[in-house]
DNA sequence: TTAAAGAGTTAGAATGAGTCTAAACTGCAA
DNA sequence: TTGCAGTTTAGACTCATTCTAACTCTTTAA
């Protein structure tokens, strides 16, 4: 499938790039638009491979840099799950990853304030946390449309 | 510091090998003793040079198959943040990690059942999770004696 | 119109945590 | 004794990621 974004995303992705002094090229473009694309938050020997799709030349070194530059933009967020090749992710809500087991597939799960909330207060005093990871390992029964994309 | 395990673990410790088809042997003693000694997140490498001390031709391979085998037989916890070496855990009791972004360390906190249920609920029909890893990334203001070992 | 500067891209080398291999060692049992 | 199964060991190997240095492209300055 040749990746390519339509107008409004971008016109975000050219808004988040300058934002952290960067500018918008035709590879980081490819790129994001795998991200977008689909949402299974691919490896980057994934994103290099579909990326490769609508631009042959492009080089594995080039797809970390992109990555690289998108999580330190704010916009995609990177996934680990012990020591596995590092995945990435463009949803941006607060979400927590469940590994599917069996398949190694990674689906998103919501994160509702109040579950946040909670998170937080079983920090003792003194301890100021920015960043929350929360991930699941387990299987999946049924095919939840919502979840298996 | 010399390690070494009293009656009462290396007991615990041979009980739980034996249910894992495995033996107690002077290497597995002293990095089990080790880990124990001081409950910090060592990396292999830490654990590695501490227990060297007591026991100095001990290889390196040893210590990544001891604690392989303590994981295998539940006496043990791996901790990874990010891509950073692995860790290792020998608090047994439900709990989330809080890594000090400034220093590096690593410290334990209590993970009440109330929160673990309400992180459980947040699962959508048809996940279902063994395991649940919580880690936040933050900073340490005060030094709290029980978090701080 | 050219030249220099700067940012980004590229191929390939280097790194390093972790894994694998094969030989030596140990404790126990036939 | 001897054999065997499990364990330990040094060193080779893997592979995701990082680094390096040359190259390209775009913008700015002369
Ligand atoms: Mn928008
Ligand atoms: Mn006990
Ligand atoms: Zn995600
Ligand atoms: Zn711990």
């Amino acid at each position: 499938m040749i990746q390519s974004l339509n107008e409004h995303n971008r016109e975000d992705l050219q808004e988040a790039l300058g934002k952290g002094g960067q500018k918008l090229t035709p590879q980081r473009e490819v790129v994001f638009a795998v991200l977008l694309a689909q949402r299974d938050h691919p490896t980057v020997d994934e994103v290099f491979n579909r990326a490769r799709e609508s631009m042959p030349g492009l080089s594995l070194a080039t797809v970390y840099n992109c990555l690289e530059t998108f999580v330190g933009c704010g916009l995609v967020r990177q996934v680990n799950h012990e020591r596995e090749s590092t995945r990435y992710c463009p949803n941006l809500a607060p979400h927590a990853h469940f590994r599917d087991k069996e398949t190694g597939q990674v689906h998103d799960i919501e994160l509702p304030p109040e579950v946040m909330k909670s998170l937080r207060s079983i920090l003792p005093p003194g301890f100021d946390s920015e960043v929350i990871e929360i991930s699941f390992l387990g299987r999946t029964k049924a095919n939840d449309p919502l979840h298996s994309n």
